[in-house]
DNA sequence: TTTGATATCCTGTAAAAAGAGGATATTTTG
DNA sequence: CAAAATATCCTCTTTTTACAGGATATCAAA
């Protein structure tokens, strides 16, 4: 039986080390090689492609996320299976919309990673964040309108309405409306929920 | 030569296994032990003990922190070196006043690993993180109780006051005082810019 | 042209949070 | 033990938000 060949993209050497060890002990799998950011692992992938790419979402130079899509436009047939901090959860998404075939947080355990390989081999999806994470906002990115942008920004930056008004020089009303409006699409009820979903959303 | 002896606590895996590897692969280091939480690693020093304890400053029970104290209390002759990721660079001083000798980003390569070690055994102190970091007080992130952390997440989580009162059995009162020390030690003026802050050091 | 979306403004009420100025009990630590 | 830190509770006032239920002007697209 063929190994399955693993390449690695993380820039912390202790990740990247311990993910090697782990993987390569498997008689199944053997890891050709590694790389601390997206050039160097574009590069290697000209000479040597793997069936897997674990790649960290925070790269030095560009984003985890825009590795995986330039990955899966030029080797369509390579899997990618993400690396993140717990934190940054709320990327999934967007890698898997940029092709991802699984999700693995960085304190995953050695069962997690192997199953997440299996899976993803197969042609499966492999997430290892619960679905409560998932179904809670990150799938519906509400629409908001320049203005509301404006506010949002605003209302992040710790000014007050009064504050908000003069700024962009409506009356408070207004702002109070836009606050309104924004609350609805975001489906929260309050001014911190708001705040940590424009962030996770990336939208401030 | 006698080997420096090792003890790793962390609870993320794949560092806790990369860290394994690159130290027990040099001649003069055996690691003799890992655990990932502060109780199992307690229980393991009862039994032997290392020259360096590795610890992580997130763990899943008692802070890194607390447990770099209880280590240096119980056993003087163990260094602590603290493994951190960036954002939490401003617990070093907390960290070097409990008695660790070091201080490592989990970003940091081999070598860094490996300095730190033989400075340390030698009875140095070191730490990776630029000292730019250290005084620049720009960056640094406000120590908060654990019992305001608890706090800071319900309200990111969108509960009102009473809401979060009902949930840590207490008055609404002490949930308002929470927030002003909050407000305080972020040095903002509202929940808007605490949350932003909050997630923006990854507390939340 | 009519519809729909956006942005603006208004009047209310009720709830929540901000802020000042306390007090007290319990740990922790020197 | 004494001091310091932490967590808890209180009253009061003021400000800010949340939420309901409107209205009007503009502009773009159907």
């Amino acid at each position: 039986m063929r190994k399955t060949r693993i390449f690695i993209v993380d820039d912390h050497p202790l990740v990247s080390e311990g993910l090697y060890n782990i993987l390569n002990r498997e008689d199944h799998i053997e890891v050709i090689g590694s790389a601390i950011h997206a050039k160097e692992a574009l590069g290697f992938l000209k000479s040597q492609q793997p069936d897997i790419v674990f790649l960290d979402i925070n790269l030095p130079d560009i984003s985890g996320i825009e590795l995986c899509k330039k990955i899966k436009q030029e080797y369509p047939n390579i899997k990618c299976i993400a690396l993140s901090t717990f934190s940054e959860s709320s990327y999934i998404s967007r890698m898997i919309e940029n092709g991802a075939s699984g999700y693995l947080l960085k304190n995953s355990s050695k069962e997690e990673i192997l199953n997440a390989i299996q899976q993803v081999e197969q042609g499966g999806l492999y997430l290892n964040v619960s679905m409560e994470t998932l179904s809670k906002g990150q799938n519906k990115i509400p629409f908001i309108t320049r203005r509301e942008k404006e506010v949002l920004q605003c209302i992040a930056d710790g000014l007050t309405n009064q504050q908000i008004g003069d700024k962009l020089f409506v009356s408070v009303t207004t702002i109070n409306t836009h606050r309104k409006n924004l609350l609805t699409k975001f489906e929260v009820n309050n001014t911190a929920a708001l705040i940590k979903l424009a962030i996770q959303h990336q939208l401030i």
